[in-house]
DNA sequence: GTCTATATAATGATAGAC
DNA sequence: GTCTATCATTATATAGAC
């Protein structure tokens, strides 16, 4: 079923991704992914037709990774409590690469978001998937309209603990922050109720 | 005691900061700087010998406005709790800007941290700053060893409360964030016995 | 210290032979 | 679909007359 442009075609993906998450999408230039893929430049623009259409591909890449990933947790976890800390251990684990490069969701949004830049609003649905699926788990504690609202606190807290674990490179301060983080979603299932 | 140079010299790192905060410093290019300024291309480097060094005049500015901040704050403010909650209420009161660019402060780090950049050093001098006046406020509270830990914790969770509304563009999502961590402000009072 | 002209390298993007 | 050569533009940075 694979193709061989298919395969190029991820190539380039891959990289890129990994290259606009470490270095960032503006300071990642088109022969850093010329150099990272071994794909010739001309052959790039065989696939796509701009810089911004491969970060476009970027994000829905890591758009459909992230979905597989809430799908797992929806299948691996039954109650709201197993699935809120299953993101916040996703926290824990991705700790180094995000030390070393902060959260790849909330720095290409930073970036992007900078005089309203046209493909913020690509990677603002990045946000949006978790935020959905975050007050969908609020919704199950009984939380109804407060729900969206908790899940956008939680998504800031996960937030502020990447910029400053990325800002000081510090591991064990972001796993400090977890714990916290684990505390106030235990406090919330107290306080609706459904413990 | 002015001098003519100082005003050139002062008229660029002033547009250079608002340059580098509005679009970051990557996307702003020095044509952009000569444009904003109407200084000469040749002339801007008469006083910085780069781009970096120019962005280290706007750090060091920044720094030298914030020191100043915190000093006007322990002086208009006598106890820790009405300090920590200015600190809060400048994030209230910034609001309008904090949704449209993100965090001067966060933004800025979160772009140059990316992959060890050099000058993120700098840079991160404008977060010790923050944290060190906060770690102060909470060892006046009683707290000593856990000072540190609970500067940072509120360090990142104005942290996370910007970035979240500069991505939706939302200052009241940012106010009701506010609300929450007065309400955190509180309980670790209540907390260190010395309400 | 002011201003013009230009150097030099890098950028994203194309054209077109194979 | 592969590969080379190159375009046009922009980037940071300099040289040097005034």
């Amino acid at each position: 079923m694979a193709k061989k442009g298919d395969k190029t075609r991820t190539d380039i993906v891959d990289c890129a991704k990994d290259l606009f998450y470490t270095q960032g999408y503006e300071r990642t230039s088109f022969t850093d992914i010329v150099n990272a893929t071994g794909v010739y430049r001309g052959n790039i623009y065989h696939y796509f037709k701009s810089k911004e259409e491969i970060l476009e591909a970027v994000i829905d890449q890591r758009l459909a990774e992230f979905r597989i990933v809430l799908k797992q947790w929806d299948v691996r976890h039954s109650t709201p409590r197993a699935r809120l800390m299953a993101f916040v251990q996703m926290i824990a684990s991705k700790r180094k690469d995000l030390t070393r490069y902060g959260c790849p969701i909330g720095s290409l949004n930073t970036e992007l978001a900078k005089d309203q830049h046209d493909l913020q609003q690509s990677s603002k649905a990045l946000f949006d998937l978790f935020r959905d699926w975050l007050t969908a788990q609020f919704i199950a504690l009984g939380y109804a309209a407060e729900a969206e609202s908790l899940a956008l606190h939680l998504l800031g807290r996960a937030q502020g603990i990447a910029v400053i674990a990325h800002v000081y490179g510090d591991a064990a301060l972001l796993q400090g922050e977890v714990s916290r983080l684990e505390a106030w979603i235990e406090e919330s299932i107290v306080q609706s109720g459904l413990s």
